[in-house]
DNA sequence: TATATTTAGCGAACCGATTCGACGCAGGAG
DNA sequence: CTCCTGCGTCGAATCGGTTCGCTAAATATA
């Protein structure tokens, strides 16, 4: 394997040149310029990336922590995945995916051995043990998700509680007055995942503000529990006109439950969710949604991290960045 | 941050004696072990990734190549993911995640930089311009699907041909005669994707070998593709008394179709697929199915590869293992 | 008792880059 | 004709580990 100092052998100069010459740091001669490049092409070189990471303190790399929860629906955590991966791509770097069950210890020796420049923390608990680890990490660190104490972090996230208010106006203003949310299964409330309490709550308060019926169910997260549940929901309220929908595997069950009991969306019940683009179209979903945007939020988060990385001291106070809900109208709420 | 020097000043022995103490590699005495552990401890030592990869040409740290093809169903590709990062991690590796467009620029560059001690590649194509790179690599690889021509690396990948012949001989056994095979998108087949092949050729080959009619229809990735193409397919034969589907994005939308169109299973039709237990449980899939075992794929390709890296040497002949397919019964076919 | 072997630890070389300071030389200012 | 400045390059130090060879003492072997 080529080194940098065969490239200078080759090219005749001294392994600084060669480096500055690759680098740009300094200013080196057009001839010399050449000589390397070509001795670079000849010997095949490519630097060692633990050698310049010894050296220059930087690994090109970002780290992206992530669970793949048995009772979440993974194909809703791909998206963000695909996001960061692909924005960190375009700015030159490579993703340490790491999935251990302990995200604490695993943040902690991932930071603590330098393998990662910085970090995207997928999947924020409300009171989530990876974020004090973060915090006096030496890495910058970027939440996707709200926890309850982000201080000292930027974090991304979707305004969950301006969704629910956007869906509840919507859904006011077209006349309903009795409406069912189905949220996330109640264990995922309990693990402390707050955005679900950010929707639901908001939604509540916005229903009584009207003073709107609203009753609230929680989903599950597999079959046929799935079934079952809605079932019993439906049956429970048969004077709703409107559900709202936060839940992905009830959503992606959602149409074949409905077509099966022969009720049509929107003429016999009006029906709103949340969801990305690429989610609607990975279920073929027809519903009207709020956009959950994970590739904007995942650029995003990307991009302020490298920001941090690059300029550690200037990149100003932690930012807590919401991104507004969008309503994409599919035409089955009226 | 503290250093392996810092460490060996704390507990008055050499910084050999400290790595030496911290590996096992040679025997050190139970009170010098004790008073490097607490050195350790106190000055919260963990070693440095750059420098331990440069000193010891190791990494510790697996590539994982995959594409997310606009065209292709994102939560089929997930399942393989999770197993290799999983049984990665159980072997004290971490994953470096490489989904760049241009899968061979980007292995080379990963692995000539020497960022991974091996690489597991996915989604392999027929002829798959990350193989060349791969053979002439110095690390290690294991495909998780067969090319052309695997010489020299190892593979893994389900048996699509025996499953198609499981599949075909389950349907002759009851007296269908006259069967719809659904298959991937035409496009997936010219891409190069050589399992669409295996599995259609060999389900047409028994087919015919029976003298049964085997109808074969390219499905599509997409709503509202998905629907038409199915549509179509049905009303073309009208006679047929079974459908093999082996298409991802079909499958997961053909329990709203059926019952949307009034068709129940297996009243109707015999319905016979191909994905895993995961991806059923994902999509409420309630069909007799070939299990696609991509957890059982993606541990043995991490474990293949680990030996590979620990023993070059003696490692063996490069292997080509194919998972056998187990049909699991799920009371869709009679 | 003399010799071989094992155990415990040290010191130095090495892995392959980056980066700082210095130096020679050319051109421009005074 | 100096002095200064900037350009292009080199040499050496450095990053933080691992590993080889050596030594000396303790233990085993003959």
């Amino acid at each position: 394997m080529a080194t940098i100092g065969d490239v200078a052998r080759e090219a005749g100069v001294s392994r600084s040149t060669v480096s500055y010459a690759l680098s740009g740091k300094r200013s080196i001669s057009p001839e010399t310029q050449e000589r390397i490049r070509a001795a670079v092409e000849n010997l095949g070189f490519t630097p060692n990336a633990g050698a310049r990471a010894l050296a220059s303190q930087k690994t090109m790399v970002l780290g992206l922590l992530l669970h793949f929860n048995a009772d979440e629906f993974a194909p809703a955590m791909m998206q963000y995945v695909m996001s960061v991966s692909s924005a960190a791509r375009e700015r030159g770097y490579d993703i340490l995916m790491i999935t251990e069950d302990d995200g604490a210890a695993a943040l902690r020796r991932v930071t603590e051995s330098n393998m990662v420049d910085g970090v995207v923390l997928l999947d924020i608990h409300h009171s989530d043990p990876r974020i004090e680890v973060m915090r006096s990490a030496r890495q910058p660190g970027a939440l996707i998700g709200l926890p309850a104490e982000p201080y000292g972090l930027d974090v991304f996230d979707l305004d969950f509680g301006e969704a629910a208010r956007v869906i509840v106006d919507k859904l006011y203003g077209l006349g309903h007055r009795d409406i069912m949310l189905l949220c996330p299964p109640k264990h995922v409330f309990d693990r402390g995942a707050a955005y679900t309490w950010r929707f639901r709550d908001a939604a509540q308060e916005r229903a009584a503000r009207y003073g709107i019926h609203l009753h609230t169910y929680y989903g599950e997260s597999r079959q046929p529990a799935i079934q079952t549940s809605l079932e019993a929901m439906l049956s429970s309220r048969p004077d709703a006109t409107a559900l709202i929908v936060h839940n992905d595997a009830t959503i992606a069950a959602l149409p074949a439950f409905l077509s099966n009991r022969g009720m049509s969306v929107p003429t016999d019940l009006s029906v709103v969710s949340l969801y990305s683009k690429e989610f609607g179209r990975d279920f073929s979903l027809p519903y009207t949604a709020v956009e959950t945007s994970p590739g904007e939020l995942g650029r995003m988060a990307v991009e302020r991290l490298i920001q941090r990385i690059n300029n550690p001291d200037q990149a100003g106070e932690p930012l807590v960045r919401f991104v507004a809900p969008e309503l994409v109208d599919r035409g089955t709420v009226r």
